[in-house]
DNA sequence: CCTACTGTTATACGCACGAATAATTTATGG
DNA sequence: CCATAAATTATTCGTGCGTATAACAGTAGG
């Protein structure tokens, strides 16, 4: 009986499967469903690696964690990009609400893996602690786009009232988010980018139309209502 | 050695019991910790009732979260309460509003619980079945409410157009909800109410205050703020 | 080419789980 | 007050889990 042949890897590629493994464990059978051995068979080792590299299976979990919300908030910002000559930043508000709530984003896959940790901050500090960074990176990003977008307006942007609009525009995104993501059926989610768009504008009291209203986005053809497909997309 | 001594309980009853206490476990030690061992622990029997009344584990988690579910929207739908003669549109969403941004319901309990279950619902269609009709009955109430406001402000309110509002404002609370439940200290979540009935006025482009944006509510005294303080912790 | 190192596999152990079955107690109705 | 059914307990069984340990194999330096 022969030994499996095997390949030795750098160690942070090795950690980063064993992690992205772990994701689509978790996205595709539950917390509950996710065991060491799944894990290891997903990424095509064997369950001593687990200990090898994180100790153990709780410790893998939570790196996993984190590495989520890294990938998450990063793709979050990089949607509206803020660069030195970046566009104004209405459009960057804009591209910001479309970034979340279209495809990838917008994934069955995202919001499940997302609630499924979440259920785990009550009872581990690490989980909440990790969350409370992620909400934060989002919230103060999105209050630099409301300001600037404020100020383009010639309206009152003192920091507690861009705060309030930032939290506001941010609670919006995150529901639209998850109902749109676990798609119930009961509207057409495509709908959901100009409900947002529309819906932020009147928020910030900017006359209608401010953000680019009609259609999805300056540069991106007229028929964005096919479904997006990627079944089951791994985070890359 | 002797045996426990027990007591009958009606089959409704028990079937209750044995649900709230898997809401308990399942709160206080996520899914993963619960075992059909400390769900009967918990209410207080052993471990063979959960066969005998819900047939397997599953089922009772199942059953737990139909009745959890049946619980929030319930009492969402009491908080504001539409009678024959009951208050005007405006104060019944007023107080829908804060029904959901106060507590009991803004409680890091039950988003721990809903969002452990958001979790499964892509592992099994009987979960996604419960959260599209609760998501349903929440959304329809909402569009109830909104209706009515638009009509007393002489707004256009056509189906459309109240089911757009009501999507947006349902976002709006199902964020706010979470991100406040979860509590992560970015700012004090007393603020919460004001700022949703502030932001829901402007969604439906209704005057200032015309939701009665000042104090908590009309019976209640003005400090509202002796609750949970968690004053902004500073990360960093 | 050898040797030391360590990433990786293979195997085993102990434990807790869900479920099934048997024994016992409570309630009910004539 | 007894007989019978149903509710509940007590115990057992097999399985899969996380983890620990030892054997092996790929890699690099001299």
């Amino acid at each position: 009986m022969s030994r499996k042949t095997f390949q030795r890897l750098a160690l942070d590629e090795r950690r980063q499967s064993l992690m992205e493994a772990t994701l689509t464990c978790v996205a595709r059978h539950g917390l509950d469903g996710t065991t060491v051995r799944r894990i290891t068979e997903e990424a095509g080792v064997t369950p001593g690696l687990v200990r090898h590299y994180f100790g153990s299976k709780d410790e893998l979990i939570k790196n996993a964690y984190a590495y989520l919300i890294g990938q998450l908030t990063a793709r979050a910002s990089e949607s509206a990009d803020t660069g030195e000559d970046g566009p104004p930043a209405a459009q960057q508000l804009r591209q910001f609400l479309l970034g979340n709530l279209t495809s990838p984003n917008l994934s069955e896959d995202k919001v499940s893996l997302w609630a499924t940790f979440i259920g785990q901050i009550r009872h581990d500090p690490f989980f909440a602690e990790i969350h409370r960074e992620g909400y934060r990176e989002f919230l103060e990003f999105l209050e630099r786009l409301v300001e600037g977008v404020l100020i383009d307006h010639g309206l009152p942007h003192r920091g507690p009232q861009c705060r309030r609009h930032a939290i506001a525009i941010n609670g919006l995104i995150d529901g639209l988010w998850m109902e749109g993501s676990l798609n119930s059926g009961l509207y057409n989610r495509a709908i959901l980018p100009d409900l947002a768009i529309e819906a932020t504008e009147r928020l910030l009291g900017l006359p209608a139309g401010a953000l680019g209203t009609a259609g999805p986005a300056p540069h991106a053809p007229a028929s964005q209502l096919q479904e997006e497909i990627a079944p089951c997309a791994m985070p890359e």
